[in-house]
DNA sequence: GTGAAAGCGCTAACAG
DNA sequence: CTGTTAGCGCTTTCAC
């Protein structure tokens, strides 16, 4: 591989001229830039990005947190930060937690080694003081997820609005005993899902019943196995608000598996608006969320983060909107 | 940050002394490693990776190129290579393609400029030239995919056979007029699923007719689209291969949608084994690809180039199972 | 067994 | 406008 100094000495400049080319700066002349092009066409030059890194003291990188690959919701919103962050010559680091608490907390313990300039993380599900402390080392921000009271910006939707906004989309086609699936509760994102599942009902007068709330842990196979309780029942349930698409993906298929329907039997509505819940049947009418956006806005501000910035705002929170489907049975094109 | 001058000031011995405790290097008393240790643990000291890969000329990183990472497999082999990769200490950097062949094209072009010290590719569709070109100046290896004649190491099933077993799978269930559903042709392994299609119907002494051939793109959606002209082809289709889970998918939705059945008028039957082909009704019948075990050899023989070592094998081929769920008509439990 | 010092490739401060 | 040079933090000779 040439070097800077190959350069330097086929273009009879010296280092400086080529690094001066290098980073379009002023202060050369043109038949001084133009020899340095020539030779680094010639030579083929690639500049040691290493070398660039530990004199710069940056590493022009950042790692990306995501609770579980498989999810969809998160490569969408993984794609958003990419497209940013390659464009700003930013390298991006994915880290996959596997759906694993263990590894989650492994994660964060070792984040202070990795040596990044930034840190985005789709999770909050581990300690508080955890994450506190990674955000003292690094510049950080949380998408899709928060933590109370805290500092760290994040950028996100209304979760309660957005569920509310589900649940009466149920009360309006006249449902009265609507169950829900929860997420962990532990993760205040699930906390929100439900008040405002609860508050949707207070407001149209309907009794809220904790034996309505089904605690999910957030997958499909969770949300199959509860299918079984919520048919058992004793409640009548007609409808369900599962707290994410994955989790009403495994509700109706443990309904249909049961020989019960949907949406004739159990109306089910999602939350997330991924992929799959376009694909299953039937087709799953669900709270979007700007994915790729929340990304994108994520990332943005972690560059003012990390370049210094004062952020315009620490909390960004992103408009959702209801996607009507299937499975609540009301038909529509997608 | 400590540096490791901070470390030989507090521990009163040189920066030598410090790195060859930090590498677990011999010759250095008892007593030089205690007090090094003392004083690394004191500063919380981290050494820095960019110099470090400056001076000892190594990344310890390596890219992992997907074409979509939306399409659950390519997220399975991922898990695969980075369980390895992260053990030794390696960096993976995910370059998705988002299924677009012009980001591919780009992504192979600037590779050279990535400076990583080997390279993991789940694709093999751009030009063949280009392939190897990195190939020259990167370690590199191939997963899933194959290139023809190409010194190239590679890890992945045979899909011939594999394709024979799943078309056999359904000439057992009687059925004479089965279709094909490819891939992309342009790619090795999609030809191969095609000949084990035509070989496993000359086998039984079954026709071979071109007209039961349609060309999908590999995604959801085409297989979707195809499904039209499928049910309206002449050629009494009772059974349909298709040349990926994601395909079996979108037929399997677009024959429904059409008002007809899976099995009962459409046997179906898919490859990859995705996550969705569990989940999707009917539950599809399919080829397994042992997804992680692929990723963990691919990234076994990258070190071995990477170190140096001769590769034991050149071409690993690893075992494919069928998986008999629903959408051939055999229910069994999964 | 230990330390001094060179040098990985680059950028930027400084001098001219 | 251009060149010389220090130095980013580390590992590894080479002496002692």
């Amino acid at each position: 591989m040439a070097t800077i100094k190959d350069v330097a000495k086929r273009a009879k400049v010296s280092v400086a001229t080529v690094s001066r080319v290098m980073g379009n700066k002023e202060h050369v002349t043109e038949s001084a830039r133009l020899k340095v092009e020539k030779a680094i066409k010639e030579l083929n030059y690639q500049p040691n990005i290493t070398a660039r890194r530990l004199r710069e003291q940056k590493t022009k990188s950042i790692i990306v947190i995501v609770p579980d690959i498989n999810n969809t919701f998160f490569p969408e919103v993984f794609r958003g930060i990419e497209a940013v962050a390659t464009q700003k010559g930013y390298r991006v680091w994915l880290e996959d937690m596997q759906n694993n608490p263990d590894i989650e907390r492994e994660i964060f313990e070792v984040l202070p080694q990795k040596q990044v300039d930034g840190i985005i993380s789709l999770t909050a599900r581990t300690k508080r003081e955890t994450i506190e402390a990674v955000a003292k080392q690094y510049p950080l921000v949380i998408a899709g997820q928060y933590l109370e009271d805290s500092k760290i910006p994040y950028v996100g939707i209304s979760n309660i609005k957005a569920s509310r906004d589900a649940v009466n989309h149920l009360i309006k086609l006249g449902h009265t005993n609507i169950a829900h699936i929860s997420g962990p509760l532990n993760q205040l994102i699930f906390q929100d899902r439900l008040k405002g599942y609860e508050s949707a009902l207070e407001r149209a007068g309907l009794k809220v019943d904790k034996d309505l709330v089904f605690k999910g842990n957030y997958t499909y196979e969770s949300a199959f196995e509860l299918s079984t309780e919520i048919i058992k029942s004793k409640k009548q349930i007609t409808a369900i608000f599962a707290a994410n698409d994955e989790m009403a993906a495994g509700v109706i298929k443990g309904i249909k598996a049961a020989g019960k329907r949907v949406p004739e039997d159990y109306a089910v509505i999602g939350f997330d608006n991924i992929r799959l819940a376009a694909i299953i049947e039937p087709a799953i009418t669900t709270i979007n969320q700007p994915k790729k956006e929340m990304g994108k806005r994520a990332i943005e501000m972690l560059f003012d983060l990390i370049e210094g910035r004062a952020l315009k705002e620490e909390r960004v929170v992103l408009k959702h909107s209801l996607v009507v489907r299937e499975s609540c049975g009301e038909k529509v094109r997608d």
